[in-house]
DNA sequence: TTAGCCCTTTTTGTCGACTTAAAAAATACA
DNA sequence: TGTATTTTTTAAGTCGACAAAAAGGGCTAA
């Protein structure tokens, strides 16, 4: 309601060029319920996003089924849908196929990496730096999906590619928390990591990248359990 | 047309509970796909499924976008939608996906199974063996998939399952045509494969699973590419 | 006061019609 | 006769409305 009303100019006109509306809508969700904008768990209502995008409830429909797919809202039949909530219990899981994805699709990309595609790469980590340096938090977590997923589409395996991505993204509504637990040294590491994975796609050394993509995992993922856990002493520490 | 006419009845009454019509839908429409009674490439006509299913286009509609989200069927926009063609080009990576599936969710089964998944997956085992001593190649495909599908779920990684299980849909149209290729000899080595893979799973020996699965793929990949080019030979023994 | 039933409310699922993009066909022109 | 342009056709995209579940609230009876 508070957000996007035009629909004062007696018809809410601003139409889509018919095909964008879906696509309109389907970004712009996917992007707020990665950056937390929509809550884990907070209802999402049909009508009220198609006021909200000056169309009809079709074709939000039509983005919600997508992102349902993906997983990233959740549909109770013949009543409500909501957000994704982050199930803390999968973790584990969720570190896991992290952790092989990264091995495997640093793998690929040292076997099959093209010169422009490190030439693409080496860009997104200068701009990783850049948003490092300028303590940018939200630039560093779109940046390293990026980055990452550049690497992945040098290896060449869509199926690969895919379940990365999906994973790097579910990662994304983590990140919001793990990055608030930054102090100002690890960022550095992080980039002199993705410096030495870089290196080792363009040598074409597919173990040493290999073993960079699990040492990076590792570290990532140490990290965030970190975090976790300390979260938790927090809870823990209440008097009794 | 020639298919499920009912529209003779006053009304198309044949009315599903609310909600099924998607269900319906997708349902079978994924398992022609799967089963290749749609050919791949083959044009899926929104109205003529709608009147088929005898329902509107709406519920036919969101089953399509499902099938889309899982790459069974292709999206020209504002123009046509086809079944998924078979991509011939993208096998190697389709081989080397489905090989480290069947090895990570091997390896996990064989931490994490349970009692009970065991039970489940030997009743699968026996129904293969079944299909086999029938020869009822359509039973094989169908039993196969549900054994390492089940394999996969009792390794509890849902980001694995997910995988794994699209591409095991995805190699059973190409299973269709490689069973072609058996001669009687073949099923029986996988069935002694499958068995010691249960066992190893049994025994929570981890590396044995894994090596086992890894043998598995290996022979499943080679018979397969031995299909192929043997079917490549022929094209190249036309005379000139 | 409390338990159970009925009615209202809310939100999803489905429908049929309309609109429009893009391909195919038909036409005109060189 | 070949090519460019217009027209037709086809199928996807969108719309507004209605129907049916499920949750919540209110009412009655014990």
């Amino acid at each position: 309601m508070a957000n996007g009303d035009d629909a004062k100019t007696g018809r809410p006109r601003a139409k889509h060029k018919r095909g964008h509306g879906v696509i309109t809508a389907y970004e712009t969700l996917k992007r707020e319920i990665l950056e937390l904008t929509m809550a884990p768990g907070s209802p999402v209502d049909e009508i009220q996003l198609s006021q909200r995008f000056g169309m009809s409830r079709t074709p939000i429909r039509e983005a919600l089924v997508r992102l349902a797919s993906e997983g990233l809202i959740v549909t109770l039949p013949n009543r409500s849908t909501i957000v994704a909530p982050i199930d803390f219990l999968d973790l584990p899981q969720f570190f896991d196929a992290l952790t092989l994805m990264y091995r495997v699709t640093t793998r690929l990309a040292a076997m099959n990496r093209s010169d422009d595609e490190i030439a693409h790469i080496r860009q997104l980590q200068a701009g990783y730096a850049e948003a490092v340096e300028a303590k940018d938090v939200a630039g560093m977590i779109e940046v390293n999906r990026h980055f990452h997923a550049a690497i992945a589409r040098a290896g060449k395996n869509h199926y690969y590619t895919e379940l990365f991505e999906r994973l790097l993204d579910e990662g994304r509504r983590l990140l919001r928390f793990y990055y608030s637990s930054f102090n100002d040294e690890l960022p550095r590491v992080y980039l002199q990591e993705h410096q030495d994975m870089v290196s080792a796609i363009e040598a074409r050394d597919i173990e040493a990248a290999d073993r960079i993509a699990h040492a990076h995992a590792d570290q990532i993922v140490r990290q965030i359990r970190a975090y976790i856990s300390a979260d938790r002493r927090l809870n823990a520490s209440i008097p009794l």
